[in-house]
DNA sequence: TAGATAATTCGACATGTTTCGAATAATAGA
DNA sequence: TCTATTATTCGAAACATGTCGAATTATCTA
C-alpha cells in the first residue's frame, strides 16, 4: 500500500517511534526550536547542540542519551558530524517538511487552489 | 518544560505513540486521506470509516483492531459515535493542525512579528 | 605519553506493547 | 424473542523498549 505522500508508511512509523518518547521528543523539539536564549537565530543554518548539551535538561545517564539519539538519527530525524570531542546534532529540514506536509490538512483536493495558503 | 505551540509534551508524545504503530498509522491514513475512490469528497464534513471498514486491510484480528483505535482515540487523534450496529471513526481536525504545526519550520523568529503565541 | 572529557557499546533487568482467542455487550431485523 | 452482526473487554503469551552501570573508543591538552 503506497502512500500520498513522499514519505512510506514504515519511515513514517519509524519517525513518530522515535518521537513517541518524551526525552526524544524533548531532545528532538531542543534541535527544532528557532532563537533559544542566548543563541544567535540563522535562518540558513540548522540550530545545532552537542550530545551532552541536548541531555542538560534530561536527567538521564549518558548511556540512554547516546541511545536516544541514536534512535532519532536511524529514523532520519537527526543528522550528526563529529566536532572534535564533541558531536553536533541537528534536525533534518528536509524530514521536518515531509512531517508537517503528512499533517496538512487535506482538503484542497475539491476545488484546485483554496484560499487557505500554508507554505 | 514548556512547549512553544499550543500542545505540551505528553500529549504530543502520545499522539506519535499512536502513530508509531503501522496498523495504527494505516487506520489514521485511511481517515486522513482525502477523496478515497468512490467516495464523494467534501470540505466541512471529515472522512469517516466504521470499525470494521478501518480493518479491512489490516488482517488482525477485531479485538486488536478495536484497542488501535481505543489508542488513537486516547490520544486525541481519532473521535467516534455510534450509528445503529456500527461505530463511526473520524480524525479530529484540531490535532492534525496542532500536529501541522508542530513541524512547520521555525524560521519565522528572524523577522519582528510574534504571532506566535505562548502558552 | 598520560590524564581528562565526550560519547558509544554492551549486558541486564523491569516495564510496556502487540497480538490473539474466548467471552461479553449492543444493535438490527425476522 | 431469537439470531446474526458489530464491536469491546479480558487474560495470556511473545516480543520490544527504556534505563542503568561498567567497559570501551575517540579526541583534546598538557
Amino acid at each position: 500500500m503506497s502512500n500520498y505522500l513522499n514519505i512510506e508508511i514504515p519511515e513514517l512509523a519509524l519517525a513518530f517511534k522515535a518521537l513517541s518518547n518524551p526525552n526524544r521528543l524533548k531532545i528532538f523539539m531542543q534541535l527544532l526550536a528557532c532563537c533559544p536564549p542566548g543563541t544567535a537565530c540563522s535562518i540558513t543554518e540548522a540550530q545545532k547542540f552537542c550530545v551532552s548539551e541536548l541531555g542538560k535538561d534530561l536527567d538521564v545517564a549518558p548511556s540512554t542519551l547516546s541511545h536516544h539519539i541514536k534512535e532519532l538519527k536511524q529514523a532520519g530525524l537527526l543528522k550528526m558530524q563529529r566536532r572534535g570531542q564533541h558531536i553536533d546534532c541537528w534536525v533534518d529540514p528536509a524530514k521536518v517538511e515531509a512531517l508537517h506536509l503528512f499533517f496538512k490538512p487535506q482538503q484542497d483536493c475539491a476545488t484546485p487552489e483554496l484560499s487557505r495558503s500554508h507554505s
